[in-house]
DNA sequence: CTGTTAGCGCGTTCAC
DNA sequence: GTGAACGCGCTAACAG
């Protein structure tokens, strides 16, 4: 059985389509019986209203562009789903385009947005992405965007993030705390913003402590468990380290028990995972949860108000600092 | 600027507006020289089509819906990123309808498929699903929908899981190898047919070799956690742990920690998480990714052959051992 | 080779 | 309180 539509009801009713139109959306001209009577045939059928043509007609489609580099992470997830239980409060649904880290794929996707008449777009660019050439479509449409967590210096777009340099100064002062003298950075890809924002802000106050620091990057959990292995080896003097995100953490946590060390370490991380590690690690939490909520909230702005302009900073979710408690660790019961 | 129709371009070029559809779409009965004209001014009022409307001329839209129970940072990301992954290639996106492992908003989700004429649906259920019931509503608009990884019994749908039984008989193997006699069997909720399955099969196999088995239920990584140290601290006869998941690996793995106790365990895992657990653990691996694709590829059928019909038994994806080798443990440079 | 016409499903404006 | 008519953007059938 086809998909019932407004004309099919409208027939059977023996009425005017646009009756139908009317009744369904409780429009007070229409009396009550006749209401009552259309809506019963409407469940009957099992009408759903058709809405391309609503779209077509309101040029507004209440769906969103979710354009991201990868889900395939620790912190996408909880982003993802602040963005989704949000919009879902007023009627938007998410299309969710993966960039697979390719900027042709991100510029391809923008357009797509396009095509599907999305109202807004929020959007996480890939590591390859240099400049916001390819949102011009996108912006000459006026399509508001916003950007979130991966992003690159601009000042057109409205902009949500982590406060890294907090997060990372949170992380600083817990290991000038516990004395550290050499500290081993455990950091992600060099060329996002992300990693360079941290790793400048940690630098920064642990040299000011006169704390010697040694970087280290990793693209994933088993590159940062290598590494971190190696360097634990080869320089005894290391008594203090960061590890940046949930997958150097997961290396560094096997690292550590590879080695049979006990070190201060702090992460920052998203979620519960660092509760489980072996033996818990202190970390500073930044919420995704929250960062996806924020965003969509701001895309929400632009959209219900087209006069609404990108303020001239980003916006900031600020982190805190969770250190495993005793009743943690022995028993959550 | 508004968005720029074929409309604006024909009259820019002097043409009908079918003319112009047309030639965007290089039709032969074009000439040469119009079809280059009408293309660059398309281009140069950056021209995107308006699906809506083609939606609505044609009747499928190129969107399947994707509806799950939650967006987990486990096993989902990489389902998601195979089902996109292969569905992109065949031009359709993803409208991503996330449930909250709840039910009524699973109902809302499916029907918000059928507003936007989704093409077809791949579906997870949630925890609180026990009948298809609210599947009608698709059916009858014969929209093709694939169940995948969680499902409940049933013979209407096509269905593509994990080869469940036959994991959890790799496992069972495995403590029977090692000459477990007591296993603690550490599952997720019993009302899935996925932990039913894998419960079901590990049972049968151990029950068979005499070896005794206990098991547990938690919904998440802190339950599995609290659960089994409760377990070990009470029965000292415990020789092995089977986990049925991720999730519940991290609660093992914490709990064998805090007791300091060295069981032989062996869990069903995505990927790298067991490796880098400490001790790495042996795991039985089972591919979200392939699962995904598998899914989005059953999919596809239906769509393109409206009279197939779904076969009677789960596809499957095969899983395979991976035991910790000596050499990753030590040093994977 | 190109123009004309009609209609996909819906909501709104204008009649009555 | 209800019906008739129009148009959103696009394409396919039919003309010429």
């Amino acid at each position: 059985m086809k998909k019932a539509t407004i004309k099919d009801i409208a027939l059977l009713a023996g009425v005017n389509p646009s009756t139908v139109s009317r009744a369904l959306k409780d429009h007070p001209d229409i009396s009550t019986d006749v209401r009552e009577k259309i809506k019963a045939i409407a469940t009957q059928l099992k009408y759903t209203p058709n809405l391309a043509a609503i779209n077509l007609r309101s040029k507004n489609s209440k769906v969103i562009g979710l354009v991201i580099p990868d889900i395939n992470m620790y912190f996408m997830p909880s982003v993802i789903s602040g963005i989704t239980q949000l919009l879902h409060q007023f009627g938007f649904n998410i299309l969710v385009l993966n960039s697979q880290d390719n900027i042709e794929k991100e510029t391809e996707n923008i357009r797509i947005c396009c095509n599907h008449g999305v109202d807004g777009i929020l959007l996480s660019v890939t590591n390859q992405t240099t400049n916001y050439n390819h949102l011009q479509i996108a912006y000459e449409q006026e399509i508001p965007i916003v950007l979130f967590d991966k992003t690159i210096k601009q000042n057109v777009f409205d902009e949500v993030n982590i406060n890294d340099s907090g997060a990372a100064l949170q992380c600083a002062n817990y290991l000038i705390d516990k004395h550290c003298k050499h500290v081993l950075l455990v950091l992600g890809n060099p060329q996002l913003k992300i990693t360079k924002d941290r790793e400048l802000a940690i630098n920064k106050a642990l040299n000011a402590k006169k704390i010697f620091t040694t970087p280290l990057y990793a693209n994933n959990s088993m590159e940062a468990y290598s590494l971190t292995c190696t360097m634990l080896q080869n320089d005894l003097t290391i008594d203090g380290i960061f590890g940046m995100s949930d997958e150097t953490m997961v290396g560094i946590n096997a690292a550590l028990y590879q080695n049979n060390k006990k070190i201060h370490t702090v992460v920052i991380s998203d979620g519960q995972l660092p509760a489980l590690m072996t033996p818990p690690m202190t970390y500073v939490k930044h919420d995704g949860y929250a960062l996806g909520t924020l965003a969509a909230k701001v895309l929400l702005k632009h959209i219900q108000d087209s006069n609404y302009r990108a303020i001239n900073q980003p916006y900031w979710i600020d982190t805190e600092i969770i250190q495993p408690t005793n009743n943690q660790q022995v028993n959550t019961q």
